[in-house]
RNA sequence: GGGGGCGUGGCGGAAUCGGCAGACGCACCGGACUUAAAAUCCGGGUCCUGAAAAGGAGUGUGGGUUCGAGUCCCACCGCCCCUACCA
């Protein structure tokens, strides 16, 4: 018998390195092209280039890397790619804090995190890498511009908009955050500016992005999406406003309008001014002022009392003709519906508190139940003081109402969404410029597609004013019109980063190619995305963009389906030891450097899947690594250590325990539940090294040849060590998933438990197949049942083939 | 205010269909090895009573359905996330 020389010491890292190595050299991780083998695109979210890999990027990347190699070693050729979402406003603040060109700083990250990604030992196709502050990624983000510019996608306008006064720059609404409206980046409260902005419109897509039908998302996803696009049904109404004309009002609520006692139009409504009265305007003109100069915050504080001011104009209601006072309150928000509401206090709270408030009338036109007491009532009811609806349902009131509104030309069925058209215009210099001239001549006149990209300029001055950074250079801003040759200048805002990751799936099948964003016979080839990994953060903003660019994309002809990723999965956060948010500032951060130098990265890896449901994240344990180091060293051992003696195990249970293994590992591999898979693995490092020289050895080897396959995705570099280690041939990662006898998984013998009235009392071995009747036999003659039947009248048993007996007494 | 999620040992978590609660791991305790420590190996381990055998309680709280509930139903309590004057 050859002794397998015993290892010393542990030494993960080089036997890690070792691997990496040789997988480099051998071409292991070249993406599989065979078409004779289904296709499976597998992408985790690309990182930004902050510095160095965190521990939330291994959280997030290596078990997607484990799911892709499960897919792969089932016979599927698999494209997992990598690349990093190189523009944006990090790399400039840093650039100006410490005075390196944003460019300089990023490549610099990359290059480093590009070391640490190697690391991972994750099946990433290096070769397809994207970056997307590179100018043979971004000509096509201006490519896509133009092209939505054509087809009326792409538009400008004078809007106000949400602009960070610390970072100088727009913020999409997505980017303001919290109940304080706050910049995402720098948690400075945002201010508004009137500002000519480019815009996408993906309010056109609104309805289409509703349907989640043909993906497999989360539910959650699906909601957040839902609830932001935020689609209302109602109806657009007209009232009369005496001396100046109709202004249109939404409400959902069309059956309440002979309740409509008031007039409400936001500060920032275009009309305010034309139709107060002379005597009003003083009055007015002050809540306007005072209402433009307050801060988000208080603006939108719910529980604020309602103010507001009566402009002096009377507005008729279309239902009855009645004059309505018309008021102007900052309760209104000029961003949702047409910025003006009909007031209906009987059946909205809001108004009813502005209605108590001004002394305003009241009008109920749903009956409240007798024993209602609150104040607006919103429940179901039988319209009343409301003519022609009086006695009808609020639903058949909606209808018969707009019908009527329809005939009278007063109004019409509308629907209304909470999303506004995605603001891609940002005052900053790190970023693709948009590729539109100016020309007085022309007007507006996108970059012809032979002249892109447009350059960003190297050594523009990129310090924050307020004004596009690119506005200061002239060299750049000044140009001929593409059209007339005439003097014309250029846009100098860049566009927001979204743009970028919206589509960055697609570059990966062909990062060089030249004619076009992506090759299209690549394309045929592995579209769309079979599996998306990635953070829930990004429900409303990148899982929304990249499902809207690709729908444009399908209506542009390049490509052929309709959502871009079929299957999403959400990781959860992982937090520090304090179960926070990792942040500096806490001190909590864990740096995953550290532990792969202690422990090697598939410890890291192992443990991280370990931890919990992925799905769930939770706080890093840095002393729970080591008893998922402790396992690896381990599992290695069953190959490299000497061999134990004694009794010879049972082979049976050696095939069952393998064919359990597997069959769980399939099942939770194909759910993401990594965490009882990796404990799976550990249970049978466990039972082997306990029967270890104890069993037949074309049977261990067996064993441990299905081992080895199914730790390959989870810890590759042990795996490969134990694959080779058996004498089996490189590469354990090209070997085929290993099957399970279903069969050989059951026992012939079972535990049966015995119950007394639902309690444990004993559990007896058993055969597996006995019958009713024996099992009740057998439970009855029990010597711990006995004690607790005696004397009592057995009612009933319970059997349960193969699991236990209930005995019933009384 | 609205929407969603979650409550299981000292800790992370497991229990996939209503059927042995606590798999696996951490921490802890005991033993072996060692001059000693670390590492490693073996064993213990929800709580209460008990020397043990055994018994009792137990999955946030209270109720219900069921032969049987961590799991299903109702009410409540607590925590977390998202969202918020959306007409």
């Amino acid at each position: 018998m050859s002794e397998t020389k015993p290892r010393k010491t542990y030494d993960p890292t080089t036997l890690e390195q070792r691997w990496q190595e040789q997988w480099t050299e051998s071409g292991l991780y070249q993406t599989d092209e065979d078409t004779e083998k289904p296709k499976h695109y597998a992408l985790t979210m690309l990182p930004y280039p902050s510095g160095d890999l965190h521990v939330g990027h291994w959280y997030a990347m290596t078990p997607s890397d484990t799911r892709a190699r499960f897919v792969r070693m089932n016979g599927y050729r698999v494209f997992f790619p990598i690349g990093f979402d190189a523009f944006g406003l990090p790399a400039e603040n840093a650039a100006i804090n410490r005075g390196i060109h944003p460019y300089k700083w990023t490549i610099s990250n990359i290059e480093n995190m590009r070391g640490q990604l190697r690391q991972m030992g994750a099946m990433f196709d290096f070769d397809s890498e994207v970056v997307t502050c590179d100018p043979e990624y971004y000509k096509w983000n201006q490519w896509f511009f133009v092209k939505f510019f054509e087809k009326g996608i792409a538009y400008r306008d004078y809007a106000p908009v949400d602009w960070c006064p610390k970072d100088n720059t727009t913020l999409a609404r997505e980017q303001v955050v919290g109940p304080d409206r706050v910049c995402e980046r720098c948690g400075t409260p945002v201010i508004k500016k009137d500002l000519a902005q480019w815009l996408f419109r993906i309010t056109d897509y609104a309805e289409e992005l509703l349907d989640f039908s043909k993906i497999e998302w989360p539910e959650r996803v699906e909601t957040l999406q839902r609830n932001w696009i935020g689609r209302s049904e109602g109806a657009e109404i007209e009232f009369e406003i005496e001396g100046y004309g109709p202004i249109e009002v939404f409400t959902t609520r069309p059956d309440t309008l002979f309740g409509a006692t008031f007039f409400v139009m936001s500060p920032e409504h275009p009309a305010v001014e034309k139709i107060t009265t002379p005597d009003q305007s003083e009055a007015v003109r002050a809540y306007v002022e005072k209402a433009g100069k307050m801060t988000e915050i208080d603006r939108t504080d719910v529980t604020r009392e309602k103010t507001g001011a009566f402009t002096g104009a009377y507005a008729v209601n279309p239902a009855n003709g009645k004059e309505i006072p018309v008021y102007v309150a900052d309760y209104v928000l000029m961003g949702y519906g047409t910025g003006a509401i009909m007031a209906v206090p009987g059946q909205d709270q809001r108004d009813w508190d502005f209605a108590t408030k001004y002394d305003l009338p009241i009008i109920r036109t749903v009956q409240p139940p007798e024993d209602f007491e609150g104040e607006a009532y919103v429940g179901e009811g039988p319209a009343i003081n409301s003519d022609f609806l009086d006695g009808l349902g609020i639903e058949a009131a909606k209808k018969r109402m707009v019908d009527h509104l329809e005939e009278q030309g007063k109004g019409r069925a509308a629907v209304t969404y909470r999303l506004h058209d995605w603001l891609i215009s940002r005052q900053r210099y790190w970023g693709t410029p948009i590729p539109i001239v100016y020309c007085d001549d022309c007007g507006t006149v996108p970059v012809p597609e032979k002249d892109l990209p447009v350059l960003l300029p190297e050594d523009a001055e990129f310090t924050p004013t307020g004004e596009s950074p690119l506005k200061l250079d002239e060299e750049f801003r000044y140009t001929e019109c593409p059209s007339c040759g005439g003097p014309a200048e250029r846009e100098t805002d860049t566009m927001d980063t979204f743009m970028d990751s919206s589509w960055y799936q697609y570059r990966y099948l062909s990062p060089h190619y030249d004619e076009g964003p992506f090759d299209p016979e690549r394309g045929a080839k592995w579209l769309p995305v079979d599996q998306y990994t990635g953070g829930i953060e990004h429900a409303v903003m990148h899982l929304l963009y990249t499902r809207f660019f690709t729908k444009v994309m399908r209506d542009l002809g390049l490509v052929d389906f309709d959502e871009p990723m079929k299957k999403l999965f959400n990781q959860g956060i992982i937090l520090g030891e304090d179960a926070e948010k990792m942040s500096k500032s806490r001190g909590n951060v864990v740096n995953p450097q550290e532990f792969v130098d202690r422990y090697g990265s598939d410890a890291l890896r192992c443990f991280l899947m370990f931890i919990g449901p992925w799905n769930q994240g939770g706080p890093w344990d840095g002393r729970g690594i080591e008893g998922v180091s402790r396992f690896l060293r381990r599992a290695l051992s069953l190959v490299t250590e000497g061999e134990a003696t004694g009794a010879e195990a049972d082979p049976g249970e050696l095939d069952r325990r393998t064919n359990q293994l597997v069959k769980k590992l399939t099942e939770d591999l194909e759910a993401f539940r990594f965490n009882t898979a990796v404990a799976a693995l550990m249970e049978q490092t466990n039972y082997l090294l306990g029967i270890k020289g104890r069993v037949e050895e074309e049977k261990w080897a067996e064993a441990l040849r299905k081992f080895a396959l199914g730790l390959a995705p989870f810890a590759p570099h042990h795996a490969e060590e134990i694959w080779t280690g058996l004498g089996e041939t490189y590469s354990v990662h090209e070997q085929e998933w290993p099957g399970f006898d279903e069969s050989l998984i059951k026992t012939e013998e079972i535990t049966l438990v015995v119950q007394v009235n639902g309690k444990l009392r004993d559990r007896i071995e058993a055969p597996a197949d006995i019958s009713e009747e024996t099992a009740k036999e057998l439970a009855l003659s029990s010597e711990k049942v006995r004690p607790h039947v005696e004397g009592k009248e057995i009612r009933k048993a319970i059997y349960v083939p193969g699991r236990l007996v209930n005995i019933v007494v009384g």
